[in-house]
DNA sequence: TGATAAGCGAGACGGTACGTCTAGTCTTAAA
DNA sequence: TTTAAGACTAGACGTACCGTCTCGCTTATCA
């Protein structure tokens, strides 16, 4: 990973020539622009080195493998995968509903579905290096939706000692899933699973069922 | 896959030599044995049918690719992915527990991990033949998981209007999607995992909750 | 080779279904037909198979390889390459020259060459029975020639003791070599190829020489 | 043909790894070694690559098919066809005699049949490129033979007007054609198509006849 | 100001696997 | 028993990428 290579933060000042920035960013960019029209297997080394005018050798200095390069474009969000925001209206619920309403527009964009498989893809690889990453995800954090539901941990709504990530992951792993098959959930599907999960998190009384 | 060659049930009888079902039975037998000690990635179809005793063309002749080899070996169970039985004591929260428990011993062997991460992997090829064929993996299903929960509904203990698909996801994705990455979770996560989901879908009063 | 099975003049009355004559035959067109547009390494057994309507099987019943079925073909003048005529107006030298201008029309057209060249790689491919067969194949006889260059011998115009079959060689094998290589040589190569040939067979102060 | 890379004598200063002359003088070499011990058709481009501690990709850079591999190994006398000397005692037909001679026996050695057949066969896959290789083999020059046959023209030996090459071919083609075929011709045979082709060339009344 | 040390694009290298092709054999049902 | 059909094993084909290794060149720091 470029990290690595770049950890001397203060250090001595390394002789020889600098790393190219430029070709660095160049890498990222060619990866990106190709995964949006083939898939992670489609995709080579020797099409990304010639698509950012860059030789192999450069790509293979400062990445160990595909599945390296892969790994930082998504991880540093260079492909942005773009995420619909979270309101915050004071009702939990709905809140929750409109956000899901929104995901299932936004994340099931041919694109997403393609930098998503590819994401999956490259962290499956084997390596133990990507496989930690791919864990580390931020995209599997479903970072909004749990904000929103600490926020309502904060203002007492929820029952106590529920897992606020394991909450987090009922509503959203199922999405994540839905969008790598490629299978978008119905809109009765998909409402039905945030109220079952909303429902088992508020304490009793709070807020009002969907049905 | 290599149904379609066979769909003349009653059909013309079939001149020139028949397919050998033992050649098309050792390519499955061998797939599975080469998957439990090897990625996909790293499974080649010449080990394949070096394995199995077959010419690389009869593999080519059934199968248009060595994802719908992985696929075959998955979708028709020769890979049997062994489910953790589901109880039915009655007490609905207690018996999806005790499945949780058993789940994290037992989906989360190495052999497991690798057999589902050479399916998804598989699964998300780019080809749109075997994408269909991983949406309908029964893998997905979790199909035991749902049957209990109907078997609740049936006995009135859950709120009406709720997707039983749709909660059984809930809990099953995620427990899935942790296999994928190889990063099995916590006793107290799962547990609480299915503690939300479950209170969420129980009529109000019926059973106890976790806490 | 064909004729092997064919022994039974009239023997036992053979069992079962009689060979196919048809059959027989319909492969040798087939290969003459294939070899006029492609060359020996084009031509596959199965294309000859599918050409003369008839399965590999039969092919394989009955010749033992690709090899014998071409040789088969040229052997027997199925594939008649057509010889230009050897006139004998009485004077030798008038005669051969006459032969050769013929020659270089006629035997260099494409069709010729690829059939002679097809005999030859057929006859070279290590096989010692298609060796053998190679070398008796009656292209090389230079037959006519060979009869023309007799007859003067009976008709006493020749020195005493030369080798006719080697005279006839030292014309006929310049010739085919020409052929093989696919360049033809030139009028004047070819006249001074008989003249200094017939010059050294004819006894002295018979005839009179090109110069 | 590996030429057509090299030939910037002073052009631009070729940039990339140069191409390894090592690894093109092994490819010549292992395919001669290879072609001691089989026939052409049973020489394989992969055994080429093992043999040379090459990879199979190399070859295909420089050469298109294994036909250019082993015509360049001809062509460039790699494979060093010994010729017999030619000796210039000044009586041509006793010299012609004796080459002729050492010829039956050299030229018939089980090596050298094999060399000469993998050549024709080579040349004769039906590429326009290999074929005009083929035709400028010099192999087929017979060329020590036509240089004894000038010497004897500029001494004023022969006959005026003959085609020194014409000749040539007279007494060299029948030759190799029998070698091709693997059927060594009789001595007497041989000392026949001498006597002729020289008996026609020289002037009447120089050097003496056989008989 | 030169020596030394990377980094760079280009592209050849040894490998490995791919998916295709053909040879020649084997197994059906029909004739 | 032979036929046509067609599946079978075996193995070479030529291609595509992988990850490594020179080249000649550029761009930096250090002496």
């Amino acid at each position: 990973m470029a990290s690595e290579a770049q950890r001397s933060d203060t250090a001595e000042p390394r002789r020889g020539r600098p790393r190219s920035e430029a070709s660095h960013q160049a890498v990222l960019d060619a990866t990106t622009r190709l995964l949006r029209v083939s898939s992670y297997e489609e995709l080579t080394v020797e099409a990304i080195a010639s698509e950012a005018g860059v030789s192999k050798q450069t790509i293979y200095r400062w990445w160990k493998s595909k599945a390296a390069v892969v790994l930082e474009v998504m991880l540093t969000g260079d492909a942005e995968i773009e995420l619909v925001p979270m309101p915050s209206t004071g009702d939990l619920r709905a809140d929750c509903l409109t956000w899901i309403r929104g995901m299932l527009v936004e994340a099931f964009r041919e694109t997403h579905v393609g930098m998503a498989r590819s994401l999956v893809v490259a962290g499956l690889q084997g390596d133990p290096g990507t496989e930690r990453l791919l864990q580390q995800a931020s995209m599997w954090d479903h970072g909004l939706l749990a904000e929103r539901l600490r926020e309502a941990e904060r203002a007492g709504e929820l029952r106590e000692g529920v897992d606020i990530a394991a909450a987090a992951s009922a509503i959203g792993d199922p999405l994540i899933f839905r969008m790598l098959t490629g299978s978008a959930p119905s809109l009765s599907w998909s409402e039905s699973l945030v109220d079952v999960v909303v429902t088992g998190l508020m304490r009793p009384g709070a807020g009002t069922s969907l049905n």
